[in-house]
RNA sequence: GCUGCCAUCGUCUAGCGGUUUAGGACAUCGCCCUCUCAAGGCGAAGGUCACGGGUUCAAAUCCCGUUGGCAGCGCCA
């Protein structure tokens, strides 16, 4: 059996969005499963809308992703280079094979302008037909041709497509799909431009890098047949194919800009883990006997499988993917945490915001708040009052739990016996500040809520935290009695 | 319009003819835990398996048709 081979080949035309993404995963899954190699092509053969930005973007949120590529940019010495189109092009290997085609009968060169294009195509329309091209220039005589250059027109290469019989697609995920060879296009080979187009480039690509199965989405089901022709034309083996279902917006239809995040790296931006979106994107199409949800990289990769991809699309469900990112989250220790967020911060711009934060107390507040985040950019303003001196008391707090006729006079008293009886306090660790709380609450013959809930407000401004005498402990004695005292005199004097 | 693909709780899915009173996950709701918010535990609600015909002793599962959704129909990829 012959090594797998599979390639994901985008076009540097914009960022790299959640479906392409899905695409290179299950490609990327696949070469680990069956230890083959996994090669990123660029295909930028779009002259005009094709980008270096582009491809650095798509680079990055690869590398990001963490779906390395064995063979493609920026890896020397490579076999089967150049991976970039346009650099193939230069040296002339589609051309090559373009004309070998027209040797043997199976393209033509085609004359006609746009404009008669258009107006083919707006006329299967209107007369409820198949729309394609009509092959008038299939048969042009020598002469006639040269009068056409003569002219001025530049001609492209095109695919003499037979009028009759079926073809068929072996599809992996979807067994056996025909098509109908009569409604099939012309199609072109060559530009005018001397460019290839994608059908064309595509599969000389898959020949010469040995590609062995094709996976991709099923929007190029249609394209399928054209290329199976073209290998069987040059004589060369078919890859295997794999047509996925499309991952659709919340409105079932395609992904969009309507749908809110588009790139890739704007998932970065909000704070989402890379192995929460591969994880997420993976049970999109994707399943186990088990219907299992959660899994490490090393799992899908040594679970992964073509025949246990689905034949129907799927719906984006952010929520799924906001909770799959928390529970990535809360798996890590309290130094993957810290480092994964100062990434974030690095990432985002953002890493002044920390300037001044303790790094060790840093760690520790994140560690307390673990089970909250959801997102890394929820981070800061979990842990933000912990570092601030001038602690912010929120309006809502103090008013319920300070200054209401019925608990006034009880927080007052707690925090008034706090600052003398901490400041004298020994061990200042959760369990003993704990049970110093409570017998305080004892004592005064009060619910410990009455007791926890002032102090909570006086050292964190809020009503809402991490549990208060672990908060306590790692800000410390000194901290904790100057914001005690802070809010005595603010809201009791 | 033409061609192709698809169809199980709101969403992602398990299911490959009998073990299914259709299982799991997210979201929703309730209870428990609890110093708050989370997390966690337990539970509930939610599906006429798109519809209609077959085949079969037996169908979510196989076949046909209908409907609906989506995709493609470029000198874009």
């Amino acid at each position: 059996m012959t090594d797998v081979r599979v390639r994901f080949a985008p076009s540097p035309t914009g960022d790299l969005h959640i479906g392409g993404v899905r695409t290179a995963l299950f490609n990327w899954l696949f070469a680990k499963n069956k230890k083959g190699r996994f090669i990123l092509r660029i295909e930028d053969t779009d002259e005009i809308r094709s980008t270096e930005t582009s491809v650095k973007v798509i680079l990055n949120a690869m590398k990001w992703l963490k779906l390395d590529w064995d063979e493609g940019p920026d890896i020397e010495n490579l076999r089967y280079s150049p991976y970039y189109q346009m650099e193939r092009k230069e040296k002339g290997i589609y051309q090559k094979y373009a004309d070998e085609l027209v040797a043997k009968k199976f393209a033509y060169y085609c004359y006609c302008t746009l404009e008669e294009l258009d107006d083919m195509r707006k006329k299967a329309y209107a007369n409820k037909i198949p729309s394609k091209y009509d092959g008038r220039c299939r048969n042009l005589t020598l002469k006639q041709r040269e009068q056409k250059r003569n002219e001025g027109k530049i001609p492209v290469i095109r695919f003499k497509m037979p009028d009759t019989g079926i073809i068929v697609l072996n599809d992996i995920i979807r067994g056996e799909v025909k098509f109908n060879n009569f409604l099939l296009d012309d199609f072109i080979v060559i530009k005018a431009n001397g460019i290839p187009t994608y059908n064309f480039a595509c599969v000389v690509d898959d020949y010469l890098m040995e590609i062995t199965h094709v996976l991709r989405g099923d929007d190029h089901i249609s394209n399928t047949p054209k290329q199976i022709h073209i290998y069987n034309a040059l004589n060369w083996n078919v890859p295997k194919f794999a047509h996925l279902a499309m991952i659709l917006g919340s409105d079932g239809a395609r992904l969009s800009k309507r749908h809110g995040h588009m790139s890739v790296l704007e998932y970065r931006k909000e704070g989402y883990l890379q192995e929460a979106l591969i994880n997420y994107l993976a049970l999109l199409g994707w399943s186990t006997e088990t219907s299992q949800q959660v899994f490490t990289i090393e799992d899908m990769k040594q679970k992964f499988s073509i025949e246990r991809c689905g034949t129907s699309p799927s719906i984006f469900d952010s929520a799924k993917l906001l909770w799959l990112n928390g529970e990535k989250i809360r798996s890590k220790n309290p130094e993957q945490i810290y480092e994964l967020f100062i990434d974030w911060l690095n990432y985002t711009g953002n890493d002044k915001l920390i300037e001044c934060w303790d790094t060790k107390l840093l760690k520790k507040a994140i560690f307390l708040e673990r089970d909250k985040i959801r997102l890394l950019k929820d981070i800061p303003s979990l842990v933000d009052f912990f570092f601030t001196k001038d602690v912010d008391y929120k309006e809502d707090a103090v008013q319920t739990v300070f200054l209401s006729d019925k608990l006034k006079s009880i927080a007052k008293f707690v925090l008034i016996e706090s600052s003398i009886r901490l400041s004298n306090h020994q061990d200042f660790s959760a369990i003993s500040l704990e049970k110093y709380a409570r017998d305080l609450a004892i004592e005064k013959n009060v619910n410990t809520s009455q007791v926890f809930h002032p102090m909570r407000v006086a050292i964190s401004g809020r009503k809402q935290g991490p549990s208060l005498f672990h908060m306590m402990e790692i800000m410390g004695k000194e901290e904790v009695v100057r914001r005690i005292n802070v809010a005595i005199n603010k809201f009791f004097k």
